[in-house]
DNA sequence: TTGTGTTTTACGACCTCC
DNA sequence: GGAGGTCGTAAAACACAA
């Protein structure tokens, strides 16, 4: 079955899991400690059965905690993790940058908005919840995430590209998914940041070679600076461009 | 309503690192 | 050997034009 397989998957991944602590040390920088997450193991438990009522209030409720207020409900847990965490306290105060787009996206979709308002995310999970186990190859295998599930998923793409195991594991339990769920959804976060970069680098590559006297090369990738650097501002521009196509 | 294109979860294969 | 990385892909969810 789907569900005792990610079950196994799941325990096999992370419990006992310490071996890798100098690497991931080394590769992430603030790790200091892992902690096994019991009880959120199973990816498909939340879809399966329930989900956190924390996250079925309506928009206009916790659309209000765009600027560092704590979650609807103040989940005890993501507030822990607001205080304990600089990266999301230091990117969820106004002020220039990603969030305020992100909260006006909030505001977008509000419940009179076109897309994606509170009742679509309440009417997703129902629907989720409402089915029975997920399998590949039949039913319904994947969940919806919630507008705030994704928003506090964006809000620590944009701390940082890579998470930490110990932010893996605050927000899996902050947000009620697993830490597995987290880990993907980074991995899906970034290939979508390459594909988008990608193909604004083919674009503007374009243009460039049909309009070779607005955009030269020379002016497109400044000659001080690595196409690395062209590359990072181009995706500072994606990321927002991307944050107002999400929510 | 329906067909179609895009986006979002989730996975497997394969690779690198320790 | 196991963990997480990318890459490619399946399929559900979604948006939107006709």
């Amino acid at each position: 079955m789907y569900m005792s397989y990610l079950l196994d998957k799941e325990t096999g991944m992370y419990s006992n899991s310490i071996r890798r602590q100098t690497q991931n040390f080394m590769q992430y920088g603030e790790f200091t400690s892992y902690h096994h997450v019991t009880g959120i193991s199973d990816p498909h438990a939340q879809t399966t059965s329930l989900w956190n009522p924390v996250y079925e209030a309506p928009l206009e409720q916790w659309s209000l905690y765009g600027h560092s207020a704590g979650f609807p409900g103040s989940n005890p847990v993501m507030e822990q993790i607001r205080v304990s965490s600089p990266e999301l306290t230091s990117i969820s105060p106004a002020g220039p940058g990603i969030l305020p787009s992100l909260d006006s996206r909030t505001r977008q979709y509000s419940p009179d908005s076109q897309r994606r308002n509170s009742y679509t995310g309440i009417r997703r999970n129902i629907h989720s919840s409402s089915t029975g186990g997920k399998t590949r190859t039949k039913d319904k295998y994947r969940v919806v995430y919630t507008d705030q599930q994704r928003l506090e998923l964006e809000k620590e793409f944009q701390s940082s590209r890579y998470i930490t195991i110990r932010r893996k594991t605050e927000l899996s339990l902050g947000l009620s998914l697993s830490e597995r769920q987290v880990k993907i959804w980074f991995q899906n976060r970034r290939a979508k940041e390459r594909k988008i970069t990608k193909k604004k680098i083919l674009l503007s590559q374009q243009a460039s070679t049909t309009t070779p006297t607005l955009t030269p090369p020379s002016l497109a990738y400044p000659s001080n600076g690595s196409i690395a650097t062209s590359c990072s501002s181009l995706l500072s521009e994606t990321i927002s461009t991307t944050i107002k196509e999400e929510f």
